[in-house]
DNA sequence: ACCAAAAATGCAACATAGTTGCAATTATTT
DNA sequence: AAATAATTGCAACTATGTTGCATTTTTGGT
């Protein structure tokens, strides 16, 4: 039977890989910061804040508050990663093809965000009455309430 | 013909009116301060700002950042208001009968928040899968590109 | 209309998110 | 392996938002 640590570091291994991939695709250094940020957010279940994504971040690399938005902001303009901004905090996710736009549940409770099934922009598009001529770039859906756990808590 | 000041300060006088009868029906003292945010949020066309208010505001009341951030909080609390967090910033609109909830546009060039058409609570919970029990209290859409004067003006 | 009690405001201080310029460090290229 | 280019760290700054406490304004009874 293969051992717990021994599972993860190899996971670790081909997260490390893909990222240096991700980077290289997109055209851009890979330095030390930016591959444990990409970590984190491969890693991730659910869409990430900038807090926890700092204190994912200070247990194994050194990294600057600074740098974190840097990266974050770099990494979106290069399409690598989408944000979303439930109740006017930041949160990121990746963005892949496996892994399309879709709308997001944050729990009020303890304020978690989870991923609800995706819906496609045309079908998004398509609800809307938007006959002035407006150009659409981005459609965001945030939907709040209890989450199961928070539900079934109280 | 009736003179523009003339009919301006007439409608003040509506909206004051208007603001002292909402914040009896709210059992809410009523100051001078929440008269004067209520009637800015009245006579706004599109959902306001923190910083548009207290720029309408300090022209006319002298009024606190701090006072500001309450009485919201406090409308909100009561349901005169609705806030809306598109990009990270909060704006507010008036929560009337008259003005249900919609989904809003957010010009990505001048930052402008515009209403769209409302979609009913139960068309938009319609679309989204939540089998898992999560329980929905607010549906938040926003849509974001270029307004019909951005897009022209480019 | 006035006075006491209750409520709201102003102010100072603080916390967090996010940004910018510049010097120091790290990647990349040859 | 060295020079150049890019990135990071740091300090300082802005904006948003919050809290405790003293001062002022509203409210309700007389």
């Amino acid at each position: 039977m293969l051992h717990f640590w021994y599972v993860h570091s190899m996971l670790d291994h081909i997260r490390d890989k893909n990222a240096l991939i991700t980077m290289q695709k997109a055209g851009i250094s890979k330095t030390q910061q930016r591959i444990a940020v990409l970590n984190i957010l491969s890693k991730a279940a659910t869409p990430l804040n900038i807090s926890s994504i700092r204190q994912s971040l200070q247990s194994k690399t050194r990294i600057n508050r600074v740098t974190i938005y840097r990266i974050l902001s770099l990494f979106k303009m290069r399409g690598i990663i989408r944000d979303i901004t439930s109740s006017g905090i930041s949160y990121y996710e990746l963005a892949t093809r496996e892994n399309p736009v879709h709308p997001h549940f944050n729990c009020l409770n303890c304020g978690k965000l989870s991923c609800l099934e995706p819906l496609t922009f045309s079908q998004a598009k398509h609800l809307f009455n938007t006959d002035e001529n407006f150009s659409i770039e981005h459609i965001e859906i945030n939907i709040s309430g209890l989450c199961s756990y928070c539900r079934n808590a109280t």
